[in-house]
RNA sequence: UGGGGGAUAGUUUAGCGGUAAAACUCCCGGCUCUGACCCGGGCAUCCUUGGUUCGAAUCCAGGUCCCCCAGCCA
């Protein structure tokens, strides 16, 4: 039988139940409750976006995408005391790069200022809020505990003209910061802290980066997120759990405010990832202290020092992911990213010869004075990636790790008398090695087999490695920053201070490094493969001639292991 | 007896009454002109105690542990 028409008509299977979240975006959709989805990623622009805010840029602009959609890009800037251009261009900058289109929906909470405050007065006429003019010390005592209700303030009763008088003398700059606020009246005695009469304006003569000081009075968070994502029509509000407590709060303005549309809150678990911190608070600390070099200090779990580092966008994104999104506290394994580096760059990133820490390698028996020139691939599996050419030459350079005057038993690389090959090139045996005045091998003295041109010999005899080398008459001095973990164990400050678990040796400089010269020619910020060793990408650091290099993930080490399992 | 959440391998996640699945890590082995990649194999008292059921990670009841909330931050 060949069923020929037996294709569905309907598009390919939606790919539904990947998460919570999109089953429920897929459950609104079928039952006709959500017409076109509309999410949002609404940061505040008072740092630099992290891995946390990738796994909310996908979630977010990724269900729009799959679910024909769309997703706004919404600056919840209603704090001007902390927030900055700088963060606004970086934000859209890193979300542009993560490979995410806000298209037209590039969106301030600031745009709605106005309407936020017409609506604050539409719940003061209806009873539904009051200026109250309690300091804050004793607001806070007036609030209760988790355990005791709080305590109704005095002007809780004022009237409807004399709230309306008072908010419009705020708004006009009547008042000093801290004065007064704007408050809903729902619940002192709310098991929810969140109910316990929020505030939802305060007075804040302060510059806005975008409104300047057109205003003294400014909505607090939970007045304006819901309003806003009311204004734009967002049908799916995703955040994080820490916000599950004000979601009867977002409910209550919602349900008590004329808004053009009901948009609905849903909350996911942040992510941690183990061997870093996450929150702005220690980032923002980081940068400040000069822990770091920057934001985009390529230690940094910030987009900006990831992409430095030479992570492309695609590994990010697969990384979130293999993640995935539930509501469990969880805290991921940074070897996740590692691995979900490797395997994006190991298909596309291009082969070449560094090496980090030269160790001279003499060829006793090729001609003096002479190079030839080889072909290496560029790929080892993907030949459209082409060749490029090499020089050999009597004096090399290999890694000092390559070599062992007296090597344990599964030490494949060189040692005295042991064959080896040198990647696209001859076999060579070691046969001496010169040593300086501290005893330290200096040289090694070795011969080739002109016959294993290419890499074989034509007699089939095997050799255990193939090492990488640089050939002394044709090399480029570079300088290889290599990273590691910025905190010395898998939960900084579990213990109290974060700082205090930063580990001191997180970036180590190599200037002696010897590079092959097609290296030159690498584009800043893309990863290649040192072939052995690691992806390591072109630093903005790099002077011509002289270029610098961030190592992106190391390649996964086997011998390391085995070597670190024998001394132990 | 404040309110709100969460517990599945070392780590993340799937499973939605039919006898635990995937990725990462780790271990063993194979392959190899990268000790990479790749390919085999191994690694789970489903927090706990009871109950319902022919059958429970899934349903019910009671415990335990963990997280969040007392900003005029978001």
């Amino acid at each position: 039988m060949a069923p020929t028409e037996a294709a569905p008509l309907e598009a390919a299977p939606t790919e539904v139940g990947r998460d919570f979240i999109r089953d429920i975006v897929q459950a609104d959709l079928d039952a006709g409750r959500t017409q076109t989805v509309v999410t949002r990623f609404p940061p505040e622009p008072n740092g630099f976006l992290h891995l946390g805010h990738a796994k909310s840029i996908c979630l977010n602009f990724g269900i729009a995408s799959e679910f024909g959609g769309a997703c706004h890009l919404r600056f919840d800037d209603t704090n001007p005391t902390r927030e900055e251009q700088l963060f606004i261009d970086s934000i859209q900058r890193d979300v542009r790069w993560l490979g995410f289109d806000w298209g037209e929906h590039l969106h301030y909470a600031s745009d709605y200022f106005e309407q936020l405050y017409a609506w604050a007065e539409h719940l003061i006429r209806a009873g539904n809020a009051y200026v109250d003019d309690t300091p804050p010390e004793a607001m806070r005592a007036q609030r209760g505990t988790l355990t005791e209700p709080g305590q109704n303030s005095p002007f809780r009763y004022r009237s409807v003209d004399e709230n309306l008088d008072l908010f419009r003398r705020m708004r006009s700059g009547e008042f000093p910061n801290g004065a007064r606020v704007l408050r809903a009246k729902i619940d002192m005695a709310s098991g929810n802290m969140n109910l316990r009469d929020p505030v939802l304006y305060r007075i804040l003569h302060a510059h806005h980066p975008r409104t300047g000081d057109a205003w003294s009075i400014y909505p607090t968070y939970d007045f304006a997120h819901g309003q806003s994502d009311a204004i734009e029509h967002v049908t799916h509000s995703v955040c994080t759990l820490e916000f599950e407590d004000h979601r009867p709060l977002y409910d209550w303005l919602i349900e008590h405010l004329p808004v053009p549309s009901r948009p609905r809150q849903y909350e996911f678990a942040r992510l941690n990832v183990s061997y870093t911190v996450l929150s702005k608070r220690h980032l923002t600390r980081l940068v400040t202290d000069k822990h770091v070099t920057g934001w985009d200090d390529p230690r940094m779990p910030t987009i900006a020092g990831i992409r430095r580092r030479g992570v492309p966008a695609a590994a990010l994104r697969e990384f979130v992911g293999r993640v995935g999104v539930a509501r469990a506290y969880s805290t991921v394994d940074v070897a996740m990213l590692d691995s979900a580096i490797r395997d994006t760059l190991n298909p596309i990133a291009p082969r070449r010869m560094a090496v980090l820490r030269p160790l001279k390698l003499i060829i006793e028996n090729y001609p003096e004075g002479t190079t030839e020139t080889l072909e290496a691939r560029n790929h080892p599996d993907n030949p459209d990636a082409g060749v490029r050419s090499v020089t050999f030459g009597r004096e090399l350079y290999v890694e000092q790790d390559d070599f062992m005057e007296n090597p344990p038993k599964k030490f494949y690389r060189l040692s005295p008398g042991k064959e080896v090959r040198l990647r696209y090139g001859y076999f060579v045996t070691c046969r001496s090695v010169e040593k300086g005045p501290s005893g330290a091998v200096v040289a090694l003295r070795c011969t080739y087999d002109p016959a294993s041109k290419g890499g074989n010999a034509p007699d089939g005899r095997k050799v255990q490695a193939t090492l990488h080398w640089v050939a002394a008459a044709d090399t480029v001095p570079a300088e290889i920053r290599l990273y590691s973990h910025l905190f010395n164990r898998p939960d900084p400050g579990a213990d109290g201070d974060a700082l205090a678990d930063l580990n001191p040796d997180s970036l180590e400089v190599l200037s002696g490094c010897l590079v092959e010269p097609a290296l030159l020619d690498a584009p800043v910020g893309e990863a290649v493969q040192f072939e052995r060793t690691g992806y390591f990408a072109l630093d903005p650091d790099s002077q011509p001639g002289r270029p610098v290099f961030n190592r992106t993930v190391a390649l996964r080490d086997t011998w390391a292991k085995v070597q670190a399992g024998t001394n132990r």
